[in-house]
RNA sequence: GCCACCGUAGCUCAGUGGUAGAGCGCAUCCUUGGUAAGGAUGAGGUCACGGGUUCAAAUCCCGUCGGCGGCUCCA
């Protein structure tokens, strides 16, 4: 006899076992229609999972009207279409093998072993489409069973197929006292696959789907396993949904920064350069540099020394550092003295015999710096330091270089050479926790400013079981408690990681996501033991005697090439005018303003402010097409009108009309203030105070 | 590094065995105009690179380089 309780608090008796189902069609025919599972105590179900306790049951509902969908509803919906496309492929190829097929935030996808058979393409999605619409058309229920372990796993041995097995074997071990099938249709006539489930009641559920891409993947997420082919596609409630998310990933792909550095020459990456090795041309040049006047200018006020260091550093530096040969397989192999290399050559040593020499430091080569805190070490180690001194916090922005796997590198933010803003600050013990509240004070300016919200904070702590980490375990417990303290100091949301610490020492990192959801870590701050100990670093304590510094290492950006990467997508590369390449376009309404668009162009230079003159032979709606093209921030049409008054007429990206004309001092006057102000001051509100403009971007 | 797909004008792309194409951009000329594309003409290509098949290759095959999407990796 359960007794239900529903999400509003109200109950129902049954007074026999029940189902979601039956519960949906005792409260209304309509919810019955249009439910698709159940939450039974939190937990999502089929729609027709047996109830025989009492329970609290949320209904999982999908209605075609609606605009948004249950999370829950979406996922037993891609979950299901998974299955239906695994079915389609196999009834087209059928002599694949499925290994595992989930639903994604995002979609579903499933990996499918093509081996022995013709790789899959996506010029088959078609066929393979038309295959699931008929499965959904003929609305067949899923329809699940159970056997036992022993019977179950016999079935499989049967079958043959070693990836379900190994699914069957990892749910036994995970404590699984059952395994269970979901038929779609009828079981022993019509296609089935092992799944824990649950699914939607019957195909015709599905709504609307879209097979999306194919990529490889390995079984177990080992490269040294077998590789798979993934199959991924989305699928929603309604056809308009399905709609709006291909017209939102259209959006997203003009937002991409890849995209837009081409379209804005932000940057360029050239094959005769090399993979990965970033040219920032003029205009990616300029935001660059005036983030780095930001963040120099932020230092300045927090009291660093900035330091430069070149470029490549003796092996000998990194095998003190420990980089070297340690991370050898991710650095550029090293540069060796020509005429000892020839030498060596002349004698017969092969490729084998000189990397062991160097790595035995037989003989000496140079790296390309892997990391910038070996250089900056050797700084503080240049001189004796009283504790008076301490903290000293040498900032550079140091260019490195990384082996980065070619399959891994594509636009700004995987290169394989790249600048950060880089600080290390030595410190005693007790001045740990402050340094850090510091160098996050750093990273909130810097998102403040930029307008970016949406990042998530990580602190990377050391797992408890590894024997991995360097240094005292009380230490660790302090550095870890004052990356938590100063992770708080933030005022936003922060997870822990157990695992995530560097092996020297716990850190703080934050991690933005790109237009495409694939999150990049940006910004880090890392607590270090284990280099000032390798580099034997001192102070002079108040007791006259030698201490240990304890190092910090913090970016906040993280790297200029991979920070800017997003920021252009965050931009959507309409950067605020303190950032913009071009900040302002002088447009000549025909040739006879020439003149005047010069006298304006020239008292906007006079001012420091980046513009050009448009005095090209096209009419003013080319001549503003073609800027608002380039989203430059602010457009002065000049004509006979404005010449007479010394006005300029002006324009603001995102407003989509002209809004009238003010002097031209007023307007250089307000615009350099919303530039030094980077943003604060607000320019459009200086020229038109009266005026209520709705910015669209 | 692995798997799949892709590489044609500065950019975006069409062309799939038989004379290299379009739009935008660029240049020149006409037009001299008041707020999101005025008109005409023209230049621009070793079809990524190297090899092979073929009477004939941008097109088919192999390799290399590069891009893209995943996977794996990221001190």
């Amino acid at each position: 006899m359960p007794t239900i309780t529903l999400p509003d608090g109200t109950t129902r008796s049954f007074k026999n076992d029940t189902t979601p189902f039956e519960i949906a069609s005792d409260i209304s025919e309509g919810l019955a229609q249009c439910a698709v599972g159940a939450r039974i105590d939190g937990v999502l179900c089929d729609l027709s999972t047996p109830i025989s306790n009492d329970a609290e049951v949320k209904l999982v509902t999908a209605r075609k009207g609606e605009k948004e969908s249950d999370p829950d509803a979406l996922e037993l919906i891609r979950h299901s279409c998974a299955h239906v496309m695994a079915e389609a492929i196999q009834r087209i190829r059928p002599a694949v093998k499925l290994v595992y097929g989930p639903a994604l935030d995002s979609g579903f996808y499933y990996d499918i072993s093509f081996e022995g058979s013709e790789p899959l393409s996506s010029e088959e999605f078609e066929a393979i489409e038309k295959e699931m619409a008929s499965i959904i058309d003929e609305d067949r229920p899923f329809t699940r069973y159970e056997l036992s372990t022993g019977d179950g796993m016999k079935k499989l041995q049967d079958e043959g197929s070693k990836y379900k097995i190994d699914n069957a074997e990892r749910a036994i071990e995970a404590g699984s006292d059952s395994l269970t099938w979901y038929v779609t249709g009828e079981p022993n006539s019509n296609w089935e696959d092992l799944c824990r489930g649950p699914h939607v009641p019957s195909t015709g559920k599905i709504g609307a789907f879209k097979l999306q891409s194919i990529a490889s993947s390995y079984w177990h997420g080992d490269a040294d396993s077998d590789s798979l082919t993934r199959v991924y596609g989305v699928a929603f409630v309604h056809k308009k949904q399905l709609k709006k998310h291909l017209k939102l990933q259209e959006e997203s792909k003009l937002r991409d920064h890849r995209v837009l550095g081409k379209k804005l020459r932000l940057f360029h990456i050239d094959e005769q350069v090399g993979q990965g090795l970033l040219l920032w041309t003029p205009n990616g040049a300029v935001v660059r540099q005036q983030l780095q006047n930001f963040i120099g200018e932020e230092l300045q006020k927090q009291n660093y020394s900035q330091v430069f260091t070149p470029h490549i550093g003796k092996l000998d530096l990194y095998r003190t550092s420990g980089h070297y040969p340690y991370y050898q397989e991710s650095q550029y192999p090293p540069l060796i003295d020509p005429e000892q290399l020839s030498k060596l050559a002349s004698e017969g040593c092969t490729c084998g015999d000189l990397s062991n020499l160097m790595k035995q430091g037989d003989i000496e080569g140079y790296l390309l710096k892997p990391m910038n805190c070996p250089h900056h070490i050797r700084i503080y180690a240049s001189s004796p330091h009283s504790y008076r001194d301490l903290p000293v916090r040498l900032a550079e922005f140091g260019t490195v270089y990384r082996w980065e796997q070619s399959g891994e590198i594509g636009g700004m933010t995987r290169v394989r050479g790249f600048t950060q803003d880089d600080a290390h600050l030595f410190c005693t013990e007790e001045q740990v926790a402050g340094e850090l509240i510091g160098c996050l004070d750093l990273v909130k300016i810097i998102f403040k400013t930029l307008g970016m919200h949406d990042y998530k904070v990580r602190v990377g702590l050391r797992d408890a079981d590894s024997d991995k980490y360097v240094g005292d375990p009380e230490k660790w417990d302090k550095a870890e408690d004052a990356c938590r303290k100063a992770a708080e100091t933030l005022g936003v949301p922060w997870v822990e990681e157990a695992g995530e610490a560097a092996f020297y020492g716990p850190k703080i990192d934050f991690i933005v996501n790109d237009v495409l959801g694939r999150p990049w870590q940006l910004g880090t701050v890392q607590v270090d033991y284990n280099l000032p100990e390798r580099f034997d670093l001192t102070y002079i304590g108040p007791d006259g005697k030698e201490h240990r510094p304890v190092m910090i290492h913090r970016a906040p950006f993280g790297s200029m090439e991979r920070f800017i990467g997003v920021l252009i997508e965050h931009f959507a590369g309409a950067f605020p005018t303190w950032l913009a390449p071009e900040q302002v376009r002088v447009l000549a309404i025909s040739e006879k303003s020439n003149d005047y668009a010069d006298t304006v162009l020239d008292a906007l230079r006079a001012r420091g402010i980046r513009a050009t003159a448009d005095q090209c032979d096209e009419r003013i709606q080319a001549k503003i097409r073609n800027a608002a093209d380039l989203k430059i921030p602010w457009l002065l049409v000049v004509g006979p009108r404005d010449a007479e008054k010394n006005n300029v007429s002006v324009r603001k990206r995102g407003i989509l009309q002209d809004l009238g004309a003010v002097s031209m001092d007023t307007f250089i006057g307000a615009l350099t203030g919303e530039i030094s102000s980077r943003g604060e001051s607000k320019a459009l509100e200086i020229c038109f105070p009266d005026s209520e403009f709705s910015i669209d971007t």
